[in-house]
RNA sequence: GCUGUGAUGGUGUAGGGGUUAGCACGGCAGAUUGUGGUUCUGCCAGCCCGAGUUCGAUUCUCGGUCACGGCCCCA
């Protein structure tokens, strides 16, 4: 028996009725605020995602050369290739900025785990040529509405600003420039040491730098600032009391929350922390994630920020750019767990047709004389399952009881005949016998919804 | 990258060095020649792969594969 290979996963019809529903709730939500779907290959020259991440990159791709010996991968993100396509199709051309929304699957060459996969699907829209407080609030709002619509609980939106730390460590003379023979720009050295806690080694860096080691702490107790909205008040003073420290990416974040409150609807919990996403170079501005705390490890389910890439594709004057991408698999696996937990039996909404299945039962008659009627329902809009075996009638009916359909269209001998149909309700019980028309027979369905 | 646990019909499981590998759900057929969800009967279908130990391995050992956890990493 040749097994699925690692980390991928097959999606039943039952599964796949979730996640159709899935995608089709976050497109709704991505059209109404204006984003348009792309779609880009799965594969892609290697040389795209060492240009963004660097060679290191390279060992967590499905990397392959084709029969040309051209040099290519899966794709293990989606954002790198729709900068690429911008560039590509000349859609620098439009008008801006662009609202672009994409969704598909990526893959990683990593240990795949639950919540953790080597194909793994990634729903992500991009703002694209226009930057700012407001440009920011909009993207953070659209994730917001998605997860609030897909009735996801408990779950937590932190939100920073990496221009806040960088701008108070540049403004007291730390440079982001990689000095020459190091390894790193002083400035990103500062941000990890502040991440990781090591406040010997920050005043031990500022001193190397020339700049007085006092100013560690008031940078410790910005990176330590946790709470809402009501934490840029103190982070407001921690700044106003150092030299030469600009003030200006804290006011556009302020701007950017007040906004969000007022596009969309207030998520379980968000709070402000400027060590988000720290770590990330291409990252610019305002930076922001969401977890899910039940899912442990693998909790992470959107995360995005400003982030400068078009340069790499000769097109700067489009920086900064602002978007997000959500784990696709995460959130569902989330939804799953508490819909369990809460007895839920719909997972998604929407995730079942509320229609119904109707199952076309011809009994011992010659089946293309009622074909036709089938054909007409089909095109009226009614979900038609005909039966196909030649079922006796409580055999038929038990079939069309365990696949799940709400009505049942009976017709044998004696209907042909009398030219009538029986229609049946299988969630009431009631039956009754139309005139042997589609429009009849819709009628009668309808009239039992 | 390190590490822990596990793998028996389609699903959930019992068992165990020699068994007819048990049970439940499921699927198919019948009881039931025009009406479902109950019941009864019969049938279908399984020991992850490879090597070793052994007279004999599904059971024990080792390796592999896959799954699920915990760190690390990534974001």
């Amino acid at each position: 028996m040749v097994q699925r290979p690692r980390g991928t996963r097959d999606f039943t019809p039952e599964v796949m009725a979730r996640r159709l529903a899935f995608e089709q709730l976050l497109e709704e939500r991505a059209r109404r605020h204006g984003f348009s779907r792309i779609q880009t290959p799965i594969f892609e020259s290697l040389d795209l995602f060492t240009a963004k991440s660097g060679p290191g990159i390279v060992s967590q791709l499905y990397a392959f050369e084709d029969k040309s010996e051209r040099q290519l991968t899966l794709r293990p993100e989606l954002t790198a290739p729709v900068m690429r396509m911008i560039a590509e199709e000349g859609m620098q051309m439009l008008p801006r900025p662009l609202r672009l929304s994409y969704y598909g699957q990526c893959y990683r060459y990593e240990e795949s785990k639950k919540g953790r996969y080597r194909e793994f699907f990634q729903y992500g829209v991009e703002l694209i040529g226009e930057s700012g407080p407001l440009a920011e609030a909009e993207v953070i709002a659209l994730a917001i509405d998605m997860l609030d619509a897909s009735g996801l609980e408990n779950w937590e939106v932190r939100i920073g600003h990496v221009g806040i730390l960088k701008g108070a460590l540049t403004g007291l003379g730390l440079s982001p420039e990689t000095p020459e023979g190091g390894n790193e720009p002083p400035v990103a050295s500062a941000m990890r040491l502040l991440d990781k806690g090591d406040d010997a080694g920050l005043a031990k860096l500022f001193t190397e730098n020339g700049i007085n080691p006092e100013n560690a702490a008031p940078l410790r107790a910005l990176a330590d600032l946790e709470g809402g909205v009501e934490t840029l008040g103190p982070a407001r003073d921690i700044l106003s009391s150092l030299e030469g420290v600009s003030l200006e990416a804290l006011d556009d974040l302020q701007t950017t929350l007040e906004a969000v409150a007022a596009l969309a609807p207030a998520p379980p919990s968000l709070s402000v922390d400027l060590t988000v996403a720290r770590g990330l170079d291409y990252y610019t501005g305002m930076v922001f994630e969401v977890k899910v705390p039940e899912l442990r490890g693998e909790g992470q389910v959107l995360g995005g920020g400003s982030y400068k890439l078009l340069h790499l594709f000769g097109l700067p004057d489009l920086d900064p750019c602002c978007g997000f991408g959500l784990g696709f698999d995460r959130v569902l696996l989330a939804l799953e767990a508490q819909a369990k937990a809460s007895g839920r039996s719909e997972v998604v909404p929407g995730e079942t047709d509320p229609k119904g299945l109707v199952a076309f039962i011809p009994f011992d008659i010659d089946v293309t004389r009622v074909l036709p009627l089938v054909a007409s329902l089909r095109n009226a809009g009614e979900r038609i399952e005909l039966e196909l075996r030649g079922r006796k009638i409580a055999k038929a009916m038990k079939w069309a009881n365990s696949i799940g359909c709400q009505f049942t269209v009976v017709i044998g001998p004696r209907d042909l005949d009398s030219g009538q149909a029986m229609v049946k309700s299988l969630d009431s019980g009631e039956q009754q016998a139309v005139a042997l028309t589609a429009g009849a027979i819709a009628a009668a369905i309808q009239a039992m919804r």
